[in-house]
DNA sequence: TTTAGCACTCCCGCCGCCAGAGTGCTAATT
DNA sequence: AATTAGCACTCTGGCGGCGGGAGTGCTAAA
C-alpha cells in the first residue's frame, strides 16, 4: 500500500465519514466545506484522482462525487477511525438488559435483539459451544410406558433434558442406580471428555460390565448426542432494522440475504473465522467471500467462558455503518456477555 | 347479498382463477377465451359491469381488466371454491414430517416450516396452550448454592425446568420431600388447577403449614408461572416466500409485515379468533383488521390436544393465493398435526 | 338477449430536453 | 511547486409529450 500523505488521509477519512452520514455521493465542493480546511474544490479533485489511482474510492459515475470503495473502507476503519468511548447510557442499557438470571438460550436471544436495539442494524449472537463445559449432574426420572426422562445439568445455567425411548420399563430405583454410578464417574468432566470415556469404556469392557451399567451408558450418549445438536446455531435479531438502508432496499438483495440467514451455513462458516481472533473484526463488503453480503459488513467480537471462546456475537449492516459507534458497541458487549456467562457466586 | 345468477359466478369464478394464476388484471377477451363459454367480449363485459355494482370485482384504471375485490374473494372462498382433495404426495410428506419423537417446541417449529415449504407461503403455528395440560410429575434437584432445580413433567412430550434462586440451601433428602408432597397433591391435575390449589393452600393454611409445605408450594407456584409465559408465542416460517410476490414486493410494505411477525401481539389476536372456530378460517385482506395484512390472506386452522383446542396454524400469504391448494393443506396438517400430539402407546 | 362497432380512456415505455451537480484539464496565480 | 479559477464536458434525474396497446362503455343492430 502506498504511503498516503496526512491531508490524503484526512480527506479520505472526511469523505468516507460524510457519506456514513449522508449515504451520498461526496463532491468536491461539499467536501471542501465540509473537512473544515481552506482548501478549493479544485485542490480537491486532484487529491481525490489520486485516492482514485489507488482505488481507496470511485465514482458511481463520471461526473458524481466519490463514494469509498471497500478498500477505502478498509484503510478508514484500520488506519483513520477514532472510535469514540461509548455513552455511559448505552453502558447502562447493556449491562441491565443482561441479565444473569435467564438461562444461556435466553440470555443469546436477549443479547441480540439488544445488539439490533442498541445499533439499529441486525444482531447476531451465536449458541456458545459446550464441548468445554463440564457436565455437573445427570439424573433419570421413569416416564409412563418404556421412556425415560434424562436430565443434564450442565452448569448453573443450564439444563437440557431429553426423552429416551427404551426397549423395556425400568424402576425408579434402576434409574437411581445408574445415574449414581454416571455422577461418580463422569460429574465434573467435560461433556467431550465424557464421551470419549464412554466410548472407551464400551469397546473395552463391554462384556464384563454389568447390564445397568451398559444401560447407562448408552442413556447418556444418547442424551450428550443430543445436547451437541444444538450448537452451530445463531439467533439473529432485527432484520427488518436492515430494511431502512436504501442501497439494501431493493427486494432482490434483501432476499438473498434474509435467506442466508435462513441456511446458516454460510453465515456459521464466516462466523467460525472469528473464533480465532482475538478483539472485533470486521469484514467489509466483499471480503466476506459471500455474494449475498456485498453490499454489508459484518462487525463480530469472541466471547468466551473461563477464559476459552465459546461463541461469537456481532452485528450485520450496511458497508455504510457507523463503525465508530458500531465497534465499541460490538466489544463492549461481548465482554460484558462474557461476564455474564461465566459462574461466580 | 344478492343472489348471483349461475353465469356471473362462472365468471367470477373463472375470473379470480385466472387472475390467481397470472396476477394480471383479466381483460373480458382474455376471459371469453378462458372461461370456455361461447360469449362475446361485449357480453363478459356487461357482466362484469354488474359485479362491478355489487363490490365483487374492480379495475384498477379506467380501461384495465377487472380484479376481485376482498368481497369477491370472499364470495369465491365461501361459494365458489372447489377444493381439490391433496396430492397424495403431499400427504406422505407431511405425515413424513411430522414425527412424533421430537418434543413440541421442535414439533411445533418443523410442522412451520413444512408448511411454508408445501405452501410457498410463510408458515405460522401458535405453541399449544399449556393450560389444560396435566401435571404429571414434579421433581426437585439440588445445584450448587442456593439454587434448586425444579423440573416440571407436563407429559411424554414436554419437560420444563427452571432454577430457582432459593433463600437457603436445601439437601436432597429435604426436596425429594417436597416433591413428594406435591406429586402426591397434585399430579394429574391441570396447571390451572394446580394453580389455584395452591392459591387457596396458601391463602387458609399458611400459618398451619409446615415449612417445608410452604416451601413446596412456593417452588412450584414459581415453576408454574414460568412455565405459562411461554405461551402466547407463535413460530413462524418461511418469511422469505412472501417475497416472491409482486404484490408484496415493495419495501415499505414487506417491512410492515415483517414488523408485525416481530411485534407478536397483533398477529397473535388474529390468532385467538381463530380457535373458536372450529375446522378452518379464512381472513382476506382488510377483513383481518390490520392495515399490515391489507394485502395478505391468512389461512388457519385450529389444532386439538384430547379434544379440546389448544393452538392454531396456518399460513400467511398475498390475497392473491391458491386457496384451493392451500386450504386442504393446513386442513390436513392440522389433523396429522393434532394426531401427533395426542398421546397415544 | 347477445353481439358488433366505435369512440374513448388510461397505462406504459420511449424519447428528447433541460437543469444541476460534479468532473478533468489547462492556464493563471501565489 | 502547489494551489486555484475558469471552462468545457459528462452524466443523472425529472418532466412532458407522444404513440401503441389494452380494455372499457355505449349504442345500435342482429
Amino acid at each position: 500500500m502506498v504511503e498516503l500523505n496526512e491531508r490524503a488521509q484526512f480527506l479520505l477519512k472526511a469523505l468516507t465519514e460524510r457519506y456514513i452520514r449522508e449515504g451520498q455521493p461526496v463532491g468536491s465542493r461539499t467536501l471542501a466545506r465540509d473537512a473544515g480546511l481552506t482548501l478549493s474544490p479544485a485542490t480537491i479533485r486532484n487529491v481525490m484522482a489520486d485516492l482514485e489511482d489507488l482505488g481507496l474510492v470511485s465514482s458511481p459515475h463520471t461526473s458524481s462525487g466519490r463514494i469509498p470503495t471497500v478498500l477505502g473502507y478498509r484503510v478508514f476503519v484500520d488506519t483513520l477511525l477514532s472510535v469514540r468511548p461509548l455513552d455511559d447510557a448505552v453502558v447502562e442499557k447493556l449491562k441491565e438488559n443482561l441479565d444473569i438470571r435467564h438461562d444461556s438460550k435466553n440470555l443469546v436471544e436477549s443479547v441480540s435483539s439488544l445488539l439490533s436495539d442498541v445499533t439499529r442494524l441486525a444482531g447476531i449472537v451465536t449458541l456458545p459451544k459446550r464441548e468445554n463445559a463440564a457436565l455437573q449432574r445427570v439424573e433419570f426420572l421413569p416416564l409412563s410406558g418404556k421412556k425415560v426422562l434424562a436430565i443434564l445439568v450442565i452448569n448453573d445455567k443450564e439444563v437440557r433434558n431429553s426423552i429416551l425411548h427404551t426397549e423395556r420399563e425400568y424402576s425408579p430405583a434402576e434409574l437411581q442406580q445408574y445415574s449414581n454410578f454416571l455422577n461418580e464417574h463422569f460429574a465434573g468432566k467435560t461433556l467431550n471428555a465424557v464421551r470419549s470415556m464412554l466410548l472407551r469404556e464400551l469397546r473395552e469392557t463391554r462384556e464384563h460390565l454389568n447390564r445397568m451399567m451398559a444401560t447407562a451408558l448408552d442413556m447418556a450418549d444418547q442424551v450428550l448426542g443430543e445436547a451437541e445438536q444444538g450448537s452451530g446455531d445463531y439467533v439473529l435479531a432485527g432484520q427488518t432494522n436492515l430494511m431502512e438502508f436504501q442501497e439494501l432496499c431493493n427486494v432482490t438483495t434483501l432476499k438473498q440475504l434474509f435467506e442466508a440467514f435462513n441456511e446458516k451455513s454460510h453465515i456459521l462458516h464466516l462466523l467460525d473465522q472469528c473464533v480465532e481472533n482475538q478483539g472485533v473484526q470486521i469484514f467489509i463488503g466483499e471480503e466476506s467471500g459471500y455474494q449475498m453480503l456485498d453490499e454489508c459488513s459484518l462487525v463480530t467480537a469472541p466471547y468466551s467462558v473461563n477464559g476459552k471462546v465459546v461463541g461469537v456475537l456481532g452485528v450485520i449492516g450496511p458497508t455504510r455503518m457507523a463503525y465508530e459507534r458500531v465497534i465499541p458497541i460490538v466489544d463492549v458487549t461481548a465482554r460484558l456477555f462474557s461476564a455474564a456467562l461465566n459462574p461466580r457466586d
